[in-house]
DNA sequence: CGGGGCTCCTGTGCGC
DNA sequence: TGCGCACAGGAGCCCC
């Protein structure tokens, strides 16, 4: 499940290699992950054009187009961008003179649109800050919390209150500070929302440096696994005990997604 | 506005 | 050993 870590790992690897690529080609094996736009006219409209830039917003990836228009993908559960080798699982492959770029995705839910302004498109506009950027403040984040009267764990999901974090990374923030994931966001008190703030980058920056968790299907562009997986302290290890106090981790169910927590050191 | 449930899709892993 | 089925999960959407 690629979230902020994993996307902008992506995101870094593929600016070194297509940055000021012409897209000569695009063979789109599967019609589903085009979004919004009838294939042949996808097809019209990229190629022959170029990548300028490549950015992030949240969990999304956005290719600046020579012809004024953004590449606008998502990876969902098990999308991949897998630069320079062709591969049979391959749905949309982007041909360059001397290379390609391949869109895999399993499970089929990943998305590619083509947009006149990614900031408009529907899971963008409206999302919640950047974790890093320098507008989201520790104050920032208080007031945030201030409005909301929900369980902390599905709300750090919520794509629409803070960009980029899922289910991976809002159970380890949780478990860092100590704080139950079902605890209610009118009831933390001021030392853990400021302890929160803190291991939300924290956990994000570790994830980063270590190229992400390759949980379910993540993989870098040239199909590495990331090396976070190791180091995540809660996810996916329910029943095995707590790093810190041994007690067996718990896994719960919230908002309908498996989460995972240490009952003695999570109140 | 919030929470619950459903949907998309397919490999995995369980029970028998 | 093999079959069949429930299950997982990001995010949109509907409903109450």
């Amino acid at each position: 499940m690629p979230e902020l870590p994993e996307v902008e790992t992506i995101r870094r690897d593929l600016e070194k290699v297509v940055i000021g690529k012409k897209i000569e080609k695009i063979e789109l094996l599967d019609h589903k992950l085009i979004r919004g736009i009838k294939p042949e006219l996808f097809i019209k409209e990229v190629e022959k054009t170029i990548i300028n830039r490549i950015l992030r917003r949240g969990k999304y990836l956005i290719f600046v187009l020579s012809n004024g228009e953004f590449l606008v993908f998502h990876l969902k559960l098990t999308g991949q961008l897998i630069y320079g080798s062709a591969d049979r699982r391959s749905r949309i492959i982007f041909h360059f003179k001397d290379n390609c770029m391949n869109f895999l995705d399993l499970r089929r839910f990943a998305e590619l649109r083509l947009s006149n302004d990614w900031t408009k498109e529907k899971g963008i506009v409206g999302m919640g800050p950047e974790p890093f950027d320098r507008d989201f403040t520790l104050e920032k984040f208080q007031y945030m919390l201030s409005k909301k009267k929900t369980k902390i764990k599905p709300l750090l999901m919520d794509q629409n209150f803070l960009a980029g974090v899922g289910n991976i990374y809002a159970q380890e923030a949780l478990f860092r500070i100590g704080v139950h994931p079902e605890r209610l966001t009118n009831k933390l008190r001021p030392e853990e929302i400021k302890n929160l703030y803190q291991a939300i980058k924290d956990v994000l920056n570790e994830a980063i440096k270590y190229r992400g968790s390759s949980v379910d299907a993540y993989v870098d562009t040239q199909g590495r696994k990331g090396q976070m997986e190791t180091r995540l302290r809660v996810y996916g290890r329910g029943g095995q005990p707590c790093i810190n106090c041994k007690t067996p981790l718990k896994e719960i169910k919230l908002g309908g997604r498996g989460t995972t927590f240490c009952p003695q050191c999570q109140k």
